[in-house]
Parts: structure tokens; C-alpha cells; sequence
RNA sequence: GGUCCCAUCGUCUAGUCUGGCCCAGGACGGCACCCUCUCAAGGUGCAGACACGGGUUCGAAUCCCGUUGGGACCA
């Protein structure tokens, strides 16, 4: 195989979309898994709908979930001449011919024929008449064939003919000058030397129309691979109407970027029975032959289990590092940062095991982060009587003296309170765990303490039980 | 309308190329139970699919044809 060389060419119209990010994934991992070289190339011909901030969130989308690139991004908008100067070849080789014809008249055109239940492709009016450098606006138009057929052997879905007859006659430079997306890809394709394009199955009926232009161009046709689409649970092509689509909208949902790339490589892709793939795993194991040719639908709940995954066993040193601008965000600093023992690393074994996404873990990490901690009040009605109040002060000043301050000193004290009082552990518990960390639900009671250290345990008792107590 | 693609549990998929090991396996989700100081997590178990109809064959989820359904592109 000659050295592999793809790209991911999007067209900076939006944010970059799941979709997207998994066609990029797999340019990237065919890329690393070959040893070749992975492009990104900018398709903003349509200058109308191509935006800087698109193209700022696509890069950035892509640099978040860590596909780094070798060559680009390039940008058409920047070869326009080349494009022209092609298409002037073509012209000039007989290969391309003026066509003057309206748009508004094609239209019509094409109306009439849909009407009559005949094809829409164009008819040719222009293909013989031979004008050169018309005086009118005029598009340059390719000289497709007509007959024979164009056979497309593509990696996933195997053999794909058509039949050259319904092939249109492709517009290359449009009257205004600007090249189609046909053209530029093509020349782009051919110039950067791509030996296989890896895209979305909405490009398969383009192939057949842009394989003879690189015959035209006097270039080989690079491979095809056409990658099945992502739908909504609605069966249709994902998008906006099905919640968030876009990649940097799952970042700001706290979901680990690796994980999000697990979840997409498993999207058509398979390697037996298994789920959990880390990078290195996946290019090692990557191929196009084990990808699925049916569209795939979408699942955010099995996205989350992923994520839920990379908590439980990422490295927490990394996970505090993608915590943290949750935890900032949330007010971390309004107070001051009250760090617990061994900083925001130490809270995350406590909250791993409970969290879906790094926006619940920064959530349930801010009872150990800020002083004062934010009171449950209507579970602090039912919860502090004046009896659990009475128990609680009474562990307070018992525990004072706990050393050190952990549950094999505090658990035995414990005990003893319960059993004089005669409470269980089931009672006692939720109104200690609403004392300290003013939630009805956290970590172990005896982490919580410890987490706090013997200061802040005290503290936030002796807080709780200076609230008014409702009789009972 | 034309062209093209696709079809295994609700969803992602294994199995399809190289028919028998599949009265179809795994995962998410669901349900039940267990564990338990809360919420989770974890453990165990249960329900759940070869779209349909014809062929070919001793034998078909697997091969062929058709139907149906879904999707994409063409403006």
C-alpha cells in the first residue's frame, strides 16, 4: 500500500457535529494505524455559509477529543486559483463546455421534467454548442459520460455500479467564477495525494460523478470507504432537533473526551464483544473491514454508561485536571478554595463511583470545596429534631478528641452513642450526613469526616444545631 | 419522481464473506432480588431480535430472488 494519506474535510457551517467527530475519528485512526498521515482540510467554497467561529469550533472540537492532525488545516478558500486554472485545463482539453442556461430556467426545467415523472438530471441543451467565452454569464459545466458504467469498489459496502445514462453533467465554475464542491474536492483530493477517502454514505451517489473528473484530471481516483450515517431515535440523520449534537456541547456536559471516542468508534465499528477501547487499543485494532454498513441510531444513555466508566477508572490525578473548570465554574473561588486534605484529587474516589459526568461529580464535590456549605432546608425540617439534635451535639463533643480523625477511631464512639441512645445506624446517619454536608446524599459517612478533617466536622455540627429546630 | 445504500433484542452489536458449533452471544437501557448509613456503585437473575414471502440445500440469521420498511443524494 502506498503511504496512506485521508483527511476530514468539513465545511465550517456549524459546530462540529458528532457525526462529524466520528468521521474524523475514523480518518484518524486509518491514519495511525497505517503510519500515514491524517489532513484536515476546510471546504469554505460557500462563502455565503462558511463562518470563522465554525471553523474555530470545529478545530477546537477536534483538539478536545484528540485527534491531532499532520497536515492543514488547508483551506479552499485559499486555492481558488488553482481550482480555476483546472478548470481552464479541462475547458481547454475539451473535457468542460460553457453553459448558459439560467438558473432560474434549469429550475423550470427541472420542474417540468419532475412533473412528467422524467428524470431531473440536466438536458445537455449546452453540451454541443461549442460557445466560447460566452458574453452572458455562463457556468462551466463538465463533460460527463453518457454511456458505459462507473463501478465504485468501495471498502464497506463492497461493489456499487451505476449506470453512466442518469449521470448529470457536472457544473465545475459557477458563473460567478467560484468552483462547486465537486471540483475543488476532487483537485484537492488528487494534489494532496489522498489515497483513501473516508466520508459520510451521503456522499456514495457523488463518487460516480466525481471519479470520471479525476480520469479528466489525469489523476488515479483515490479508495473510497463510505461510513454509514448517525441517526436520531427517530431514525433520522442526527442533528439539532434531536438535543445536542455538537461535540464542545458534550464537553460542557462533563463528559471525558475519551470516552465520547469510545462511544463513537463503537458507532459501526466492532472488535468482538468488546466495549471499552483506549486509544492506543482502538488504532491498534482498527480496520474498515469490521464496519458496519447500516446506519446507527444514537444512544445518549449508553454514551453516559461510558462516561461513567472513564470516572471509575481514570487516573484521578487526570480527572481533577477535566474537574476543575466545572469546580471553578460553580463558584469555587467565590469563597476562597477550602481544600480538603490532598486537594480536589482527594474528593474524586469518593464521588467517582456515583457520577455520570464530570458536572454531577463538580456538584456533589462542592460540600467538601466552600464554607458554609448550602443547607437542604425541607430536609433539615424533618430531619434535625430536637432529639437528633440533642444526639448530635452529643457525638460532637465526643469525637473532639478522636486521634486520628478517621473511622477506626470515630466508628467505636459512634457505636457507643448509638446504642445509649438507642438509635441505628439508619436513623442517626441521614441527619449527620445533612449536618455535615448539608445533602441527603454523599460518600460513606466516615469518608465524609474524614474528607472534612476534624475542624470543619465539628464546625458544621455545631452550624446545623444553631438552625431554629422544629418541635418534634 | 429518479438513483444509490441498508435490514439480528427498544438501542449498539457478535454471528453473515468461509451455510451446521446459534431453538442466536455480549453491552446499554428496563424489571426483580441481594448488598447497604443515604445516593450511587457492585453482585445475581429475568424479559427481549434473525422484517416478510419464496427459493437453493440433508441443513439458512448466514446464499439467491421478490416484497415491505427505513435512510441518503439529486433542487
Amino acid at each position: 500500500m502506498r503511504d496512506v494519506r485521508v483527511r476530514f474535510a468539513p465545511s465550517p457551517t456549524g459546530a462540529l457535529h458528532l457525526g462529524g467527530l466520528r468521521t474524523a475519528l475514523f480518518n484518524w485512526l486509518f491514519a495511525r494505524r497505517h503510519g500515514g498521515t491524517f489532513i484536515v482540510r476546510i471546504e469554505d467554497t460557500d462563502r455565503a455559509r462558511s463562518t470563522d467561529e465554525a471553523l474555530d469550533a470545529i478545530v477546537e472540537g477536534l483538539r478536545w477529543a484528540g485527534l491531532e492532525w499532520d497536515e492543514g488545516p488547508y483551506r479552499q478558500t485559499e486555492r481558488l486559483e488553482l481550482y480555476r486554472r483546472k478548470a481552464g485545463e479541462l475547458l481547454d482539453q475539451g473535457r468542460a463546455y460553457w453553459c448558459v442556461c439560467a438558473p432560474d430556467e434549469l429550475e423550470a426545467r427541472r420542474k417540468a421534467a419532475l412533473a412528467k415523472g422524467e428524470s431531473v438530471k440536466y438536458d445537455g441543451r449546452c453540451r454541443t454548442r461549442g460557445l466560447t467565452a460566452p458574453a452572458e454569464p455562463a457556468a462551466l459545466r463538465f463533460r460527463a459520460p453518457h454511456t458505459g458504467r462507473t463501478v465504485v469498489e468501495d471498502l464497506i459496502k463492497g461493489t456499487i455500479e451505476f449506470d453512466n445514462a442518469v449521470l448529470d453533467d457536472l457544473i465545475l465554475l459557477r458563473s460567478n467564477g467560484d468552483p462547486t464542491y465537486h471540483l475543488s474536492v476532487v483537485i484537492d483530493d488528487a494534489l494532496m495525494g489522498i489515497t483513501h477517502v473516508i466520508r459520510g454514505d451521503d456522499h456514495v451517489n457523488n463518487t460516480p460523478r466525481q471519479l470520471p473528473l479525476f480520469d479528466a484530471l489525469g489523476y488515479p481516483a483515490p479508495r473510497f470507504a463510505h461510513l454509514p450515517m448517525i441517526l436520531g431515535a427517530d431514525k433520522t440523520r442526527l442533528s439539532k432537533r434531536h438535543g445536542a449534537a455538537s461535540v464542545l456541547a458534550y464537553r460542557d456536559m462533563g463528559y471525558m473526551p475519551d470516552a465520547l471516542v469510545n462511544y463513537l468508534v463503537r458507532l459501526g465499528w466492532s472488535h468482538g464483544d468488546q466495549e471499552m477501547f483506549s486509544i492506543p487499543d482502538m488504532i491498534e485494532k482498527f480496520s474498515l473491514d469490521r464496519v458496519q454498513a447500516a446506519a446507527a441510531v444514537f444512544d445518549p444513555d449508553k454514551l453516559q454508561w461510558l462516561n461513567a466508566e472513564y470516572l471509575k477508572r481514570g487516573d484521578p490525578a487526570h480527572l481533577a485536571a477535566r474537574l476543575r473548570p466545572f469546580v471553578e465554574q460553580r463558584g469555587y473561588d467565590r469563597h476562597g478554595p477550602v481544600q480538603p486534605q490532598g486537594g480536589l484529587e482527594a474528593v474524586i474516589p469518593h464521588l467517582r463511583a456515583r457520577a455520570k459526568t464530570l458536572v454531577e461529580m463538580a456538584d456533589w464535590a462542592m460540600p467538601y470545596l466552600t464554607e458554609p456549605v448550602a443547607m437542604d432546608d425541607a430536609a433539615a425540617a424533618t430531619l434535625l429534631t430536637p432529639a437528633m439534635a440533642s444526639s448530635l451535639k452529643k457525638f460532637a463533643d465526643r469525637v473532639k478528641t478522636a486521634d486520628p480523625f478517621s473511622q477506626e477511631t470515630i466508628a467505636p464512639v459512634l457505636r457507643a452513642l448509638l446504642e445509649e441512645d438507642g438509635l441505628t445506624m439508619g436513623a442517626f446517619a441521614q441527619p449527620l450526613r445533612l449536618a455535615l454536608t448539608g445533602k441527603t446524599f454523599s460518600p460513606g459517612i466516615y469518608d465524609v469526616m474524614a474528607l472534612l478533617g476534624r475542624e470543619r466536622t465539628l464546625g458544621r455540627i455545631a452550624h446545623a444545631l444553631r438552625r431554629p429546630v422544629t418541635p418534634g
